[in-house]
DNA sequence: CGCTATTCTAAACATCGCTAACTAAAAAGC
DNA sequence: GCTTTTTAGTTAGCGATGTTTAGAATAGCG
């Protein structure tokens, strides 16, 4: 468990190659120096040293030269996927999650382990390290980091969770640094949804997109953003908060002390709190589906109430932004295709004409275990120089 | 009329430098060598040729030297005021101004022109390339560029206007390509809240600040948004139409086609409208005020329905995008310092907490003159060499 | 085996920023 | 009125970077 040796000099411009490398490979795979020569624009010594400096900070390793094409065979470089390693840790209201896997963010189960969140903080931390430990040490290759996702706000100005609604354990506290401090390796803080963002860039359907946005429909309602190929900030990195907006100035009171906050009537949550209020009893979310699969017909109004404003929620998202895309992650939709379907028809309505052309929406193949593994790898590759643009 | 030579050939590095010695300069005023030295970082060879670069592209002139200092006093340069000239052109439903002015901004009355808007896109071509030729004509100052700021939706990846609701003879135009054409100098589309974003991070209040958001509040709701230092554009340029975000929905129809958006009850008309209901016949905007002026006790109800649903507007922009500072342009607040803390106050009620503590709101003191220069002059200034990050 | 195509590297060269030494210009001190 | 001090700005040489050019390495093909 050594930190790799940063002790590799480098000034603006070399650094600024080496990250247009990496997301050379990142967009075409494995990829020998010529290749990368001609599909960077940068000259074939240039390519070679940034190569060799990438192998030597353990981002990049070389596979067996297995080309079938005339002339010298070039040896083919790709993200590290034996050589290194990066863990991500998710933490959530019920379970956890702790993950190893190479820079590829290939996620294996026999890699992945689950464990019911701890009551406290104390504990949550020794277990989490602990796992991390045991992981790695299942492993010879170099630990680069490790993504920490956890829900609710966090400031990423004063590095630490502001409040998590459904795990206050972690309020005020940063599980990264404390993390790092135990485990002697890079740990990264992340938002839920700006990992999935990453993860949609890094591994989904939104590579090489310069801006889109993910929706994560669940408890509460989550947006990250990628706007001009960043991740929307704000100035303490607490953007993204669409959950808040009022959508009904005399609704219900939410959690966040204000009225008719989209969060409560665009969620899971807010479908159970419907459908309860319909049978005039207290249920919860299992026993909601399965109503709603046994009796679909009788709970039009609350299905459509929420399809209504997850639609409006959708709309809000892409006429702020206008995205190439809008990925939703969450069971509400994830689910059933059909009332996907049905939110989209509500949106197509509710969207202005020119900025819905150019976005599609679509459900989320990631998940939040690939969020966390996205966050430190995204980390790594980009932090280490400026992005240019 | 002739373009500047831009045979200066520079690599990026120095261009970067420039563009940061740029920075330095708009944030310290006027500076010498030896100052930029300090501030910038940069080592002192590396200023002079950096500054002589500039010296030479026409952006920064050199001062008389009057410095009651120990030492050799050094040569203050700064922005270009007195060698060379940007020209501001301002489209507007009813009237349009056109202005000239050096890089520093300054806005003066005897070098702006109004008139009334032409009925015809050819004649409003005609007249603006008149007026700026005019404006030239009177000066010996080389011409760098000309903002053109356009009301309505912008697509700044097709570059044109997409539509513009109160001034329909844009639509599916961009005078800036064809008024470049006609002057053969740069001329830049600019979407009126970016603009007045532009302005109030180059002239304003915003100096200095990456996150901040311009809310302009008139016909329509018009937002702009500086995130991370860049403007808030999407995939096309069309970002930031939080006007037509669904607040009510079963509201009366918009423009958009759609019930309920959040410009059909947060704008001036908006009061207008609601106020007309209510006396039972239609008012123009100068009734309504007079009527409100005289006797605002009747009107409680519309003015109390626009202040909450501002309010949402405010809150949503803090909740979404986190800034440092909202900045609020148009009537409705400008004019009344009391409506606009009833604004303020019902804000407070609706926004996260820690999210509304990281932001200030304030009434703007640009205006869409100033923002079409700060557009063309960032545009002179940043686009010439890439940002870094 | 020689030829060609391709990959990759080594050496010479140009450019850039940095360090250090230098000149320039003004005020302060004697 | 001269020198000293202080600050501003420029020039020369150095090291680092990327580029060009040339060459070595490795394969297929005839």
């Amino acid at each position: 468990m050594i930190q790799p040796e940063n002790r590799v000099e480098s000034t603006l411009l070399r650094r600024i190659n080496e990250r247009r490398l990496l997301e050379v490979i990142h967009q075409q795979g494995p990829a020998s120096r010529a290749m990368l020569t001609r599909l960077s624009g940068m000259t074939a010594p240039t390519v070679s040293k940034a190569v060799d400096s990438l192998l030597k900070r353990g981002l990049l390793e070389e596979l067996d030269p297995v080309v079938p094409a005339l002339g010298r065979p070039g040896r083919l470089v790709r993200m590290a996927a034996d050589t290194a390693v990066v863990l991500g840790v998710v933490i959530d209201a019920t379970t956890c999650s702790v993950v190893v896997t190479g820079l590829d963010g290939t996620i294996r189960a026999d890699r992945t382990r689950r464990f019911a969140t701890p009551d406290s903080y104390e504990r949550l931390l020794d277990r989490i390290a602990g796992e991390c430990r045991g992981l790695l040490e299942a492993t010879t290759a170099l630990p680069l980091g490790i993504g920490v996702s956890v829900p609710g706000l966090v400031n990423e100005r004063l590095e630490e969770v502001v409040f998590s609604p459904n795990l206050h354990l972690l309020d005020k506290r940063n599980p990264a640094r404390d993390l790092e401090r135990r485990l002697g390796v890079k740990c990264l803080l992340l938002q839920e949804t700006d990992g999935l963002c990453l993860s949609e860039r890094l591994f989904g359907d939104a590579r090489g997109l310069a801006d889109f946005a993910m929706l994560d429909v669940s408890v509460g309602l989550g947006l990250g953003v990628m706007s001009g190929g960043e991740l929307l900030a704000g100035h303490s990195g607490m953007a993204g908060e669409l959950g808040h907006i009022t959508v009904a100035p005399d609704g219900i009171r939410c959690g966040c002390g204000n009225r008719g906050c989209l969060e409560t009537l665009a969620t899971d949550v807010a479908l159970v709190r419907l459908v309860s209020e319909q049978v005039g009893r207290p249920l919860d979310a299992t026993a909601v589906e399965a109503l709603l699969a046994e009796r679909p017909g009788d709970f039009g109004s609350p299905i459509g109430t929420v399809t209504e404003y997850l639609a409006i929620a959708i709309a809000a998202v892409i006429n702020i932004f206008n995205p190439t895309a809008l990925f939703v992650h969450g069971g509400l939709v994830a689910g059933s295709p059909e009332r996907f379907a049905r939110v989209l028809e509500r949106v197509r309505q509710r969207t202005l004409t020119a900025s819905l052309a150019d976005c599609t929406i679509t459900p989320t193949r990631s998940s939040k275990r690939q969020g966390a593994v996205a966050g430190i790898i995204h980390h790594l590759t980009h932090a280490w120089a400026p992005a240019i643009r």
